[in-house]
DNA sequence: ACCTAAACCTGGGCGC
DNA sequence: TGCGCCCAGGTTTAGG
């Protein structure tokens, strides 16, 4: 699924493809994946992100928020692109670009969304204030104590955007596991050692994603249209009857917090 | 206030 | 082959 490094994968792509280009129409074929204007006209200026939210914004002040959720692409056009994102069943929204591309955004299960904003700075505020800090935005100690504040579950509590923002469920199984800390342990039993082993551990599988273009186990793809290749560096996410990575033994799995969780009882605790 | 669970959706995988 | 069922999980919302 798109979390941090699927979304920033992205936007870094997107930001060299289509800022400075104008965006002259958009084509909605999916009413619900699309809210705003339709004739735009505008230049793109920046492309920005917070946690797993994108913000195209334009010269004008104006600009799109899209959330792609569990199965969006934003894809840009390209010549001998191998899936033609132009015809394909579940492409909902065309916004066609003055160069004469076209940026589409495709969703199979219609979560996400497109939304065109008059002003996307105070949109981009809100979210940012609803948003926790992303992980590298905070420290070991400042962690510890919002941990201390909650009797949750330490993989509840690291999925939960409020409190730190772009982790989602591959990425938590991953540095749980890297961490050596079980995804049940309550947060505010975590020693303040092992809250800095955790963040440190969230840091580097997040890095890991970015510098792989992110996991395409299922869906994502990003701005080309091309797979990541995070899920090939997979610690236990994903790995059921797997073996854990260090110790050989086969993996747990099990539901915490309604989600699918992968874990080592030998190399956790 | 804090926490859990359902809802939003579709396609893929499974058992029969 | 195909039908019905369950599952995937980011975020919001409703309810306990």
């Amino acid at each position: 699924m798109p979390e941090l490094p699927e979304v920033e994968t992205v936007r870094r792509q997107l930001a060299e493809e289509v800022v400075g280009e104008r965006v002259v129409a958009v084509e909605v074929r999916q009413e619900k994946s699309y809210l705003g204007a339709r004739e735009i006209g505008e230049e793109v200026a920046e492309v920005r992100r917070r946690g797993k939210y994108l913000f195209i914004a334009f010269e004008s002040g104006a600009g799109l928020a899209v959330h792609l959720k569990m199965t969006g692409r934003l894809v840009i056009s390209k010549p001998g692109q191998q899936f033609d994102y132009e015809t394909a069943k579940h492409t909902r929204v065309v916004m066609r670009l003055a160069s004469g591309r076209a940026l589409y955004f495709w969703d199979t299960r219609m979560f996400g969304y497109v939304h065109y904003l008059p002003a996307i700075g105070e949109a981009e505020e809100k979210v940012k204030n609803k948003l926790g800090p992303e992980p590298w935005e905070i420290t070991q100690e400042e962690l510890y104590r919002k941990l201390q504040k909650t009797g949750r579950t330490i993989k509840d509590t690291i999925l939960d955007q409020s409190m730190l923002a772009g982790v989602g469920n591959i990425y938590a199984n991953d540095g749980l596991w890297k961490s050596g800390i079980l995804p049940q342990r309550r947060s505010r039993d975590l020693s303040k050692q092992e809250v800095g082993k955790l963040l440190r551990s969230l840091r580097e599988v997040l890095k890991k994603g970015l510098s792989t273009n992110g996991a395409s186990d299922n869906s994502y793809v990003d701005a080309y249209g091309e797979k990541g290749a995070y899920q090939n560096e997979f610690l236990v996410y994903g790995k059921t009857k797997g073996e854990c990575p260090q110790c050989g033994r086969e993996l747990n799995y099990g539901k915490v917090g309604g989600r699918g969780t992968w874990w080592c009882d030998k190399c956790q605790s």
